[in-house]
DNA sequence: AACTATTTATAAGA
DNA sequence: TTCTTATAAATAGTT
């Protein structure tokens, strides 16, 4: 049977996608090396798998790249300085903001599934009978829903952060000689 | 002529090598992108190009994700006169972040529970039984450990917004746009 | 963990 | 940089 073309979306089984997730982390890795070693370069890698366990390749290692990635971002200062900085930093506290009330709404709505599962579940149980068709459309709908909502979520905030992330980076501080141009450092 | 086999090690023509970056890293990102769809997982891919240029990609971005990981990495912190206010804006920063992956790990949770009900829904469904013992206790234990994550959930959310959070979502202004400036690739 | 049928990635060449 | 193409590699579904 092979290998078959799959849609890039979440994989929905739990057990499935801790299976893709060990098998491309490990090709993951591989061409990250491959790339390092083939141009010579310095690179980082870290993702936490599904079940929040971090996992990083660094090549010389993974401390001395971030570090370099984070300072030397701050070179790139515009001169508008102290308001800019502080333009910068409230545009990165509307992110972490804005991911917080997406977030917040996901759960929402995957609390309310939850519980709509729950009832037919109990329901079904104490009656002993099988779903209508009407309970498995609705619930098949709700679920596809679900997955839209997260998918969009998903490929928006990449989109965003992906293209400015650096950008609020860059902004970050660690200039001494400055006032107080508040960023984050790594810490 | 195609592909051809290549050994693993520096290319040594300049320019090849950075054609040969060029691809990987397109390829490489992808890959990135790939896994934190499919596995729905935080991500970040950092790398240096050889004339030195960063390039990066992040899911959901790249400074939380970076966060998270030296965070839980532990790092001593260095501590200065001209430090303070900027420590504390990193402190807020951490904690909106630390609210973030709490959120997601409880959605995380949320969504397996919805997986369970939904599969024991379908099977009952189909077999036109009801549910057994086992099923229920599972469901009832998933239940508690669901409802205890939710209520240190709210207890850290509370204690973060008595201290700081309001005050520092409160000080920030209207959500304003800012054009985004790609310096640097990502894709 | 292995096994493959296929899909993807990509080294060369233009 | 972008495209084309022959092949090398990665990997989804199974066992």
């Amino acid at each position: 049977m092979g290998r078959r073309k799959i849609e890039i979306k979440m994989v929905r089984d739990s057990g499935s996608r801790q299976v893709t997730f060990s098998k491309r982390r490990t090709g993951l890795f591989k061409k990250a090396n491959e790339l390092a070693t083939l141009c010579a370069v310095q690179i980082v890698v870290i993702v936490f798998s599904p079940g929040g366990k971090p996992f990083s390749f660094g090549n010389p290692n993974v401390e001395s790249v971030t570090r370099r990635f984070l300072n030397q971002e701050k070179k790139p200062r515009v001169n508008t300085r102290a308001a800019h900085a502080e333009q910068k930093q409230e545009a990165k506290l509307d992110k972490l903001n804005d991911e917080l009330n997406d977030l917040l709404k996901e759960l929402q709505v995957e609390k309310r599934t939850g519980e709509l599962l729950e009832q037919l579940l109990k329901e079904n149980g104490m009656k002993a009978k099988s779903l209508d068709e009407q309970s498995l459309d609705e619930l098949l709908m709700r679920k596809e829903a679900l997955d839209d909502l997260h998918e969009n979520l998903r490929k928006h905030l990449t989109e965003v952060e992906a293209s400015d992330s650096l950008l609020l980076l860059s902004e970050k501080p660690v200039k001494k000689n400055q006032e107080q141009v508040s960023k984050n450092g790594k810490k």
